[in-house]
DNA sequence: TTTATACATTTGTACAAACAAATATTGTAA
DNA sequence: TTACAATATTTGTTTGTACAAATGTATAAA
């Protein structure tokens, strides 16, 4: 019985923590997993990423990562090339509309994350990422 | 920086339980949402629950439950009439196909919420327990 | 060189979710 | 009694996701 109510509490706060951030997001008509994405690639720093490492660093691994990316591409926040050294990978930057857009949400988003993670005990959060860490390998 | 990695980290184990949970109830033919739903209808022992009632108890409050219990309605693990006293309300049921189902799913489900949360810390279960209900509220 | 195999990404299709608007019913106030 | 707002559910439409199969490219063996 508590373990059940382990895993529903934990599918409860994601889905609670992931709904405030879409609402977050939604002014910025970018969803949660294309601001991940572009967070994934502006940390390249001026580096290509291929897509296969975008999806490995996804929070969730999905199938078509494809029309993700076409998204932000018709957006001009993201721009995809052909990888010469090796013609079936394609590189994936992001461009200066992108890092521009970044900017402009990194601030909202940090204070809905710090307003929420705020709600944690002393040292809960240390605790929290710890605990979650384990869950997943 | 700590704070966007504990948000990362908690939404990456979510939807890591999730995707195994979800790996595990394929075989059975209902969704993780499907699931719940049914559980919670079992919950009611006998009582009737209305919709609002179900969308309140659900991990993530979708729109449309409608569409939803029409799927468990089509198999036949639900059953669903029109409240007498107040015809705008509906009343839902779990149907025998409906609990019998639960019957064979709930071991292997068990089974695979115990393999993730075995691999927390000892005393690692209640401590993730009260620090996610932090979040939620 | 041809064939087979693995790799990286893309596409087709069917299914599910999000959001807003519509419908139906009830309660309430003029 | 009529009109209006509140409640409970449903429907339409658009967008997103999952899964399998297809495409194009590279690598290696015969």
């Amino acid at each position: 019985m508590e373990t059940k109510e382990a895993i529903i509490t934990l599918l409860k706060a994601s889905s609670c923590v992931s709904e405030s951030l879409c609402q977050t997001l939604k002014p910025f008509g970018v969803s949660l997993q294309q601001f991940n994405v572009l967070r994934i690639l502006r940390g390249q720093k001026g580096n290509a990423a291929n897509l296969s490492t975008v999806q490995e660093r996804m929070v969730n691994k999905m199938s078509n990562t494809t029309r993700l990316i076409d998204k932000l591409i018709d957006k001009n926040f993201v721009k995809r090339s052909i990888c010469k050294e090796n013609r079936r990978k394609i590189e994936l930057f992001i461009t200066e509309k992108g890092e521009a857009l970044l900017k402009e949400i990194d601030p909202v988003v940090d204070e809905c994350q710090e307003k929420m993670i705020q709600k944690l005990e002393p040292n809960g959060k240390n605790n929290l990422v710890k605990l979650l860490k384990q869950l997943i390998k």
